[in-house]
RNA sequence: UCCUCAGUAGCUCAAUGGUAGAGCAUUCGGCUGUUAACCGAAGGGUUGUAGGUUCGAGUCCUACCUGAGGAGCCA
């Protein structure tokens, strides 16, 4: 049998047609003498037809007893019926079974409910559900959507290294590797600082890889392994930051409503909440965030970061993005320019998620002036040999500059709608999970 | 590192300190339009580990292990 091969998702375009599908059996509903095995193929779930009185015995009864997730190719006429869930159905009259999957050791992942620790531990299966399925295809239309948007926007892509020898903030949130006999070397937690020497050569930049931080925190908002964005500009300053940042989310909304809809609706998604992130996103201060979050009886002090309720508490008066900027210097990094009419507080944006999902963009002017960074890198008591390629940046043409990074996770976890960021990656890092 | 909660059948969960049970999954039987299909039957257990209290512990106590949620820290 020569029938053309197609996929599920394309099966719309073959109504009429006898072709051939190579997938996996998601799951079979049975009647007697009609079966509806569930066809999955990556590209989509079809269900499929087998009647007794059509087909030779042995070829039935093959169908019949086929099991969850075994390799099938399944071949048939393709019709289009109001009741199928994907609007097309597939009337069996061939398949090719390439591997069965016995019952002495059948799949274990069933259609029904199942804990989270048992999923972990079968997350390479667990990414065949249509739930995970649909997620990862949003995180795909994200990641391309962020690509598109600076590569239509002057930017260049210049991935910054993931070895680094010191740290960019702080050193006790770095995993420590062995680089040869003699030395240590660091995961990247950011690729800023050589993001910095990237825009003094292109102008804009953006880097986009994984980074690595080995806080201990245990909550559903981290991972010790996650994908970040993080443009870099020369000439730029706070207010084109946030200029960026505003047009880069609204962008990748707009994407994921425009091409991911059946996904959102798969999620059971709110849409209308999406439909909500336009421009402009309001702006605040730190200091009104804080007089906000008195009203909301926060117990926070001026001059403290905010905590996740800080954050939730702050962002559940708005429906869209919220950007505070202007925090208090003590709490930035060392590189964060501070503002020339106040300098306790510093150049550098947040931008928190709607629906409590916290920030997702974190970012700002860098400074400019070499003597000032010197004293910071003081200040902080970095070692400062380990600096001084990046002071040069201050010595050769020094220009104000700034950029912002993006959490990919984070970003991915609100827009699916997620409650918890391990399901917004194939396979989440997080500080008491490694496997598999 | 700290706080809270949880570990019972392959999975999800029940079980007043007194004979360990149900649904799903699996196997067998029934059903020609099912939508997590349904109906009937069967098999399936060292109750996370090690101690302790008790006539008797899944249940109470101690320690440890594993997991989950959160704090601090952060995207």
């Amino acid at each position: 049998m020569n029938a053309e091969r197609t996929t599920i998702s394309e099966a719309g375009t073959h109504v009429g047609e006898t072709v051939q599908i190579p997938g996996w059996l998601y799951n079979m509903r049975k009647s007697g003498k009609i079966v509806f095995p569930l066809l999955r193929d990556g590209t989509g779930v079809m269900q499929c037809v087998a009647v007794k009185s059509a087909l030779p015995e042995n070829l039935f009864e093959t169908i019949k007893n086929l099991t969850q997730e075994s390799s099938v190719i399944f071949t048939g006429k393709i019709r289009a019926d109001e009741r199928a869930p994907g609007g097309y159905e597939m009337d069996v009259e061939n398949v090719e079974v390439v591997q069965r999957v016995p019952e002495s050791d059948a799949y274990p992942i069933t259609p029904k409910e199942h804990g989270i620790e048992f999923l972990m531990d079968h997350r390479h299966l667990w990414l065949r559900s249509q739930r995970q399925h649909a997620i990862a295809r949003v995180r795909h239309e994200v990641v391309r959507a962020v690509r598109d948007y600076f590569d239509s926007h002057g930017f260049t892509l210049v991935d910054t290294p993931i070895f680094t020898p010191a740290a960019c903030e702080g050193t006790t949130n770095l995993f420590e590797v062995n680089y040869f006999e003699d030395q240590k070397a660091y995961l990247t937690q950011s690729g800023q600082l050589y993001n910095e020497a990237n825009a003094m050569a292109f102008g804009k930049v953006y880097c986009f890889g994984p980074t690595f931080r080995a806080e201990k925190s245990k909550t559903r908002r981290h991972l010790t392994e996650f994908w970040m964005v993080e443009p870099e500009m020369a000439y730029a300053d706070l207010d084109e930051v946030k200029r960026v940042a505003e047009e880069l989310i609204v962008f990748i909304v707009g994407r994921v409503l425009e091409l991911r809809r059946p996904e959102l609706k798969a999620l059971e998604r709110h849409v209308s909440k999406l439909e909500a992130i336009k421009a402009p996103f309001p702006r605040i201060s730190y200091d009104e965030a804080v007089k906000i979050l008195h009203s909301k009886s926060s117990e926070i002090q001026w001059g403290g970061d905010f905590g996740g309720t800080d954050e939730t508490l702050l962002s559940e008066g708005y429906d869209r993005p919220l950007m505070v900027d202007r925090y208090p210097t003590a709490v930035k990094a060392f590189y964060m320019q501070p503002d020339p009419e106040r300098p306790e507080v510093a150049m550098g944006v947040d931008v928190l998620a709607p629906e409590g999902y916290g920030e997702i963009i974190g970012g700002g002017q860098r400074i400019h002036d070499a003597a000032l960074l010197l004293r910071r890198i003081e200040e902080h008591n970095l070692p400062k040999d380990a600096f001084n390629w990046y002071i040069d940046l201050r010595k050769y043409g020094s220009v104000p500059h700034g950029g912002f990074g993006m959490g990919i996770e984070r970003c991915v976890a609100w827009l699916c709608g997620l409650e918890h960021l391990r399901e917004a990656i194939a396979f989440p890092r997080m500080i008491y999970r490694l496997r598999p």
